[in-house]
This record gives C-alpha cells, structure tokens and sequence, in this order.
DNA sequence: GTAGTTGTACGAATTGAGTCGAACTTACCA
DNA sequence: TGGTAAGTTCGACTCAATTCGTACAACTAC
C-alpha cells in the first residue's frame, strides 16, 4: 500500500506540477457520460464556477463555500474527474480542480459555452 | 374523461395538423433536465435519428425498429418530450415524433451539434 | 509529540431510473 | 362485427445514484 503523497507524487522533478488523479484519456471521454454528470445541478455548479474563476490558479474543494459535508463533495468532485471533465492534482493536504478545457473543446465544441451560460433554477 | 382524440385534437380545423402532446414552453426547457435525459444512449440514439432523418416528416415509435419492448419505448420518448427534446404528435393510432429544433437552437446553441457529432460507443 | 485542517473510504438509508409483462384503449379495416 | 396494430398504463423488479455519518489518513504548525 501507498500513501498518498507516493501513489500521486512518484517521479515527480521539483518545480513540475504534481501529478494527476486518474482520469480518463482525452479520446476516452463520452459524451453521454459527461452529461449524464452535468445533469446534476450542484455539479453544473461547480464547473461553471470553475470556469468563470482565473484559468491561472486551480481551486481547492472548500473554496466553494458549499453548505454539504465533505463526503458528498469528495463524491461529486470524484465523478467530476471520472467522466473527464476536470482535473485534480494533490498539492499536500488540497486537492486542486482544474476544468479540462482543451480536451472539452477538442471532443465536444460548443460544450463549454452551454455551462457558462447556464443559470440556476429560481425555484 | 376524454378520449385520445378528444384530450389531443380538441378546436383542431381541417388541414391543421394534430396538436402536440404536453410539453414545456421552449423558455422552460432546463439545460440540467436536457441533459440528463440525453445521458441515456437509447435517448440520444433516438435524436440523433430524428436529427438525421427528413425534416419534413415526422417518425412513428416504430420507425426506428427498436427491438424493445413497446412500454420501455414509451417511457423514453415521454422522457424526451417532457424534457423539451421532442414533439409528439397524435395521428390517428400513431404517435409521431420530432426534435425540437429552433427551440434546442434558441435556448442552447451548439447542443444539436453535439448529439449529431455522436458516435455510439464500440463496446 | 499533539491539535487542527483537508480530504478519502466505507457503509447504510433513501430515492429515482430503467426494464419489462400484462392488461387495456383507440383507431382502422376487411 | 371482429380482428389487428399502435401505443398507454400499471405494477413489480432491479440497479445505480445521492446523501450523509463515522472513521480514518496525511500534512502543517505549534
């Protein structure tokens, strides 16, 4: 068994960027899967918040602020990752979510522009 | 209680087509509820189809030669029209159906792309 | 060391979706 | 009038997803 730091760190040169969770290829990526993801409101969310934030600085689980235990967003953030849609590095103690734009928009262009667009149900 | 013909084709004038099922007003199709209802392959198999198939004519259930039962195919074509993806017509004994498209183009561009860009998983 | 923080893992309860058979309604036609 | 075809409705079953509490692991700072 690993710990953390060795399953996700290995062969890691200093100054290079931890390495990724695992995530499906960019070529693996479906669509009914990544909106089948998307069909939940909390994890529209999410990636539409990931989006509007500074491309520069990837955003730990907590800076959203959402109001859920930790369990319930290590889950949505995990199916997040699995179904391609971002990317999480571990930087010590925080995860780090990225939104794979380049990816998205090679296999499903116009994608991205749908979630920034989207608004919250008033109800 | 009313009939099919009653409930569907009520204040309908020769030459006029049959009235549409129940289905949301093109503001309120919800980009959560359409995705999710297009997670399902069988659902987006059958958009796609319809995408792909003469504008000009609308397609019964049966036309796309399902071999499914015909209560699992109901379920999903209501799925599809309550959603807001699909019209349904009543003709008769037939039920024909069509994708919304000026709405799905108006309310979310690039999302019929996106179904017609599909291709069915290998596996 | 020890406490606090970030997040995972596991298990349980609940909910919802998909699948299907069987009975039924409606329309059409011979 | 009797049969057939299209599609619905209902109920039951199964399976997956959501939610959450609790316990746990890893790192940081004191």
């Amino acid at each position: 068994m690993h710990t953390l730091a060795q399953t996700y760190m290995l062969g890691e040169a200093p100054g290079e960027l931890p390495g990724r969770l695992p995530e499906p290829a960019a070529e693996n990526i479906r669509l009914e899967r990544v909106m089948g993801v998307l069909a939940e409101p909390l994890r529209l969310t999410i990636v539409q918040r990931l989006l509007l934030a500074s491309e520069d600085f990837d955003q730990t689980c907590g800076w959203f602020g959402f109001d859920r235990p930790k369990s319930t967003l290590t889950h949505h953030f995990k199916a997040l990752r699995e179904a391609g849609i971002i990317t999480q590095r571990q930087y010590g103690l925080e995860r780090r979510s990225r939104v794979r734009l380049e990816d998205l928009n090679a296999r499903f262009p116009g994608l991205v522009d749908l979630v920034l667009n989207w608004t919250p149900d008033a109800t």
